[in-house]
DNA sequence: TTTGCACTGTTAAATGAATAACAAAATGGA
DNA sequence: TCCATTTTGTTATTCATTTAACAGTGCAAA
């Protein structure tokens, strides 16, 4: 059962949470059931790519109606959330930690946002959006009673190697690097990034081709 | 010429902006060459994929000292870059919007955000981290003074939709896309998504299936 | 009832991307 | 001088992902 999941692709993977995303959007208008070609047409992609990946996760949809979106959605949580949910902290509570913060709340119920770290001392020690700010002297203590696994990294570029040592010595096994300087980790600790300049450097690429 | 780099791999695109980022970092640091497998280091990847890029894009280091990384760089941004520059507008100066903005001041000489644009009145008008914020009606006119092609759209997911549609109008070929909200628009603009749930739920699975 | 239609689910083929393999070149030391 | 070492550039191969093809099915309309 769990070694069927294992063979789900990458990028199927990724998929899922975004089909999750476009379904719960959708049924917000009332609708019950969508068909492959609907949820690829949100998606820009092909409705046989939207049917290859529910085919992967066993899921099968009534031939008339489609997909009934609220089983489909339950059904994607199964395979990428975990079942007793996980938590999360932010490393370096500044303007995009917070906006961070503010966008997660409330979106997913299987993952929580529970704790940020700062080295500010007049951040340490109270609320930030919401989520209680600590100081990162505290992460090992917090990270290990709170059983936090995951770890969103935010804090400035010449930070982020030394903060990843904490976080990776505190017990963090994922982390999502929103920090434009390459950092290090172990191999048992899944590693992310991001980086917004590519993302809009390729834009510009294809805008300037297009021409 | 221009033919050739039609060929140029998505993925390598990706990449070759990646390396790029990497090589500045690195150069600061008084380093004046490079080998592959030091990049490959830095980005996770593998010495001969990045030997690989590099020759898609016709560079070629020195045997013994590897990569001029100045060379490199300018190389990297003779195809990823236009000539004249690019500029880039905001929709939403929200704190969305200003973090990027902050976070892209400086960073790039070929592409810089000049105008942004909101809703609210009392964002109208003035500076917002040093770029001026024009109210929206006026979008078609602004872009077409400035000759503005790309828009970063950073509006509430309930805007997306007509925010795009004035953003296309105007005429804006490349959009990249914060709001969570799937949008559309017409085949030859290009449209970049990112949603940060869906990037933390892939590094949750990944920690998940780990243990 | 039967035919046509619009879907799904699945296998097969094609495309795209990453990896492996290796020849060629430069250097330093034996 | 020549050999061992190291690294590049490139072709061949493998692997991953997407796309195509098509059989099967339920429904609606004739
Ligand atoms: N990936 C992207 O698209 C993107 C966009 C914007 C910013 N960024 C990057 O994200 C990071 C944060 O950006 P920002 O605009 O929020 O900056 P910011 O200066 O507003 O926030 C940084 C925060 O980190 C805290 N901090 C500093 N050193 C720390 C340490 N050692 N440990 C813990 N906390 C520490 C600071 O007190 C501050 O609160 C930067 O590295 C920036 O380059 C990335
Ligand atoms: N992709 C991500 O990782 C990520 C992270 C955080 C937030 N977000 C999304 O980015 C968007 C902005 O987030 P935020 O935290 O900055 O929100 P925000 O409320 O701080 O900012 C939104 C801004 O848009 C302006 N606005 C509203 N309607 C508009 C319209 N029709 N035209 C122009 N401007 C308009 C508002 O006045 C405000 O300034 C939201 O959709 C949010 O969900 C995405």
């Amino acid at each position: 059962m769990e070694d069927k999941y294992k063979e789900i692709p990458h990028k199927t993977i990724e998929r899922l949470s975004q089909y999750r995303r476009a379904l719960q959007i959708y049924s917000e208008k009332g609708k019950n059931h969508i068909f492959s070609h609907e949820i690829a047409a949100l998606l820009h992609i092909t409705a046989v790519q939207v049917r290859r990946d529910l085919m992967l996760i066993g899921y099968s949809g009534s031939l008339r109606k489609g997909y009934d979106i609220s089983d489909l959605i339950m059904l994607i949580g199964n395979i990428i959330d975990s079942p007793n949910g996980q938590k999360v902290a932010v490393f370096g509570m500044g303007d995009l930690g917070t906006a961070l913060i503010n966008y997660f709340r409330g979106r997913r119920d299987k993952l929580q946002i529970t704790a940020g770290f700062d080295i500010s001392p007049e951040k340490g020690g109270h609320k930030i959006a919401g989520i209680y700010c600590y100081s990162v002297e505290r992460a090992a203590e917090i990270i290990g009673k709170e059983d936090i696994r995951i770890g969103i990294l935010t804090v400035p570029p010449d930070q982020a190697d030394d903060t990843v040592r904490i976080m990776v010595d505190s017990g963090i096994k994922g982390i999502l690097n929103y920090t434009p300087a390459p950092v290090e980790v172990p191999d048992d600790v899944y590693l992310e990034e991001y980086n917004m300049i590519s993302s809009i450097e390729k834009v510009a690429y294809y805008v300037k081709e297009q021409k």
